[in-house]
DNA sequence: ATCGTCCCTGAATTGTTGTTCATTTCTTAA
DNA sequence: TTAAGAAATGAACAACAATTCAGGGACGAT
């Protein structure tokens, strides 16, 4: 043989497999999943249509590679606000509280990964997203409940639930249309996490404490990325 | 003029529009919203694909009929439950039990108007479906909080996520996956009415006692059709 | 009965995208 | 320099579903 691939080539593979990764992630971030097509995220990488098959087999597992990766890098997040947390109902507080700031971070994106009109090929790939985040938060309502700060509970049901809470208020079409105002940002954020811990049994006024402490007092990095950042080629 | 639409044929004509409406909402609850196209629904209302078009400018328009209709009996069965209850906050604890036991009657339904991958073109009218049903939350929300029974809340804001919550744990794809069994069905409406309840504000024991008065001791009619019957032509 | 009008039919058309593949362009080792 | 193999190209293809339309049938008035 007179051909061997050598580091070089493989780099540069690597890196046009992130590039399409990262088109795929700013199309969608920019205009929905539903924007998300061969052609266009092919151009944004500037490379033409066919070369997208050398490196993902079809589309779905494309777009199911981009969701993972997102997902991963949203319940990292969560986690290591959550494990900052000084005791098990402060990290429940991070958590819920991470989850929405993530969310309104990037809501294009958020809505895309977890609601909107998609291929069928790709919803194992959504659904797994959306358990792993559910059973993160499920882990932490029940050690809350362990440690005798929450009444027992059916943490499944409940986890799944203030998970739903969160994105409907947040993300969904119906969201407030001020979320451009850091303040009143801010002021949902908190009606949300105090709903979402009165919801799960925590007395009123240790609610309130808990969620003061748990939003950071401003919200700075709102228009970078908190969640992850687009890779560019 | 030799030719005028006579009583008979009008009565024909609207018989076979509702007939046309009614297969899309059978094929809808049977297959999901994505199951829903033109030829199918022509075949299961009897008539040719193009005959459709005499009745409906295009699809888009069909599927937002039906999600209005089934949007408004949605509203109208949750407003008469919620009517019908003695005060404020008992009439927000029957409309949350009344929604929860509406998605849950009909789960592939619910899940095709509220969340299902769908046609871009009907989009306001699944946004006007959610938006109806949340003002009515919100409604009674504002209610038994001027009435005192709650705190002074968002309640925009938190109507909106308490809808998000029942929808995502009783007919998202996370949903628990005993439905079957009456028992646990029941038990996760209570859960998730509970939850609700103290989300807004409701101290512990008295959601307990609303949630057991609104949550029917039996769910009887869950094989029949509390939402709305599909009509047969 | 029959004519004018409307209604129904369903095969063909249209439009949109994902996917393929023959060809071209690059890359490597001899 | 060159030949073998890999990668990239992009126009053509395939699949699917909404929509159209020319022709046939049904209906109402005369």
């Amino acid at each position: 043989m007179v051909y061997r691939r050598t580091q070089q080539v493989m780099r540069r593979l690597a890196a046009r497999r992130r590039a399409i990764l990262a088109a795929a992630r700013e199309t969608a971030a920019e205009q929905g999943m539903a924007a998300v097509q061969i052609a266009p995220v092919a151009a944004r990488a500037e490379i033409a249509a066919g070369t997208v098959y050398r490196y993902f087999p079809s589309k779905a597992e494309l777009i199911s590679e981009l969701i993972s990766d997102i997902s991963r890098e949203q319940l990292d997040h969560v986690r290591q606000a959550a494990d900052a947390a000084p005791g098990p109902l402060s990290a429940l507080a991070a958590a819920v509280t991470t989850i929405a700031i993530d969310a309104l971070s990037h809501r294009k994106l958020a809505w895309g990964i977890l609601a909107e009109p998609i291929d069928v090929d790709v919803v194992t790939a959504r659904l797994d997203c959306r358990k792993a985040i559910v059973a993160e938060i499920e882990s932490r309502i029940a050690a809350a409940a362990r440690a005798g700060h929450l009444p027992p509970q059916d943490a499944g049901i409940t986890a799944a639930a203030l998970i739903g809470a969160l994105h409907e208020a947040l993300v969904g079409p119906l969201a407030p249309d001020n979320l451009d105002d850091p303040a009143k940002l801010r002021e949902a954020v908190q009606t949300l996490a105090l709903m979402a811990l009165r919801g799960v049994g925590v007395m009123d006024a240790r609610a309130r404490g808990l969620v003061v402490q748990a939003v950071p007092p401003i919200v700075p990095e709102l228009t970078p990325q908190p969640m992850a950042a687009p890779v560019s080629a």
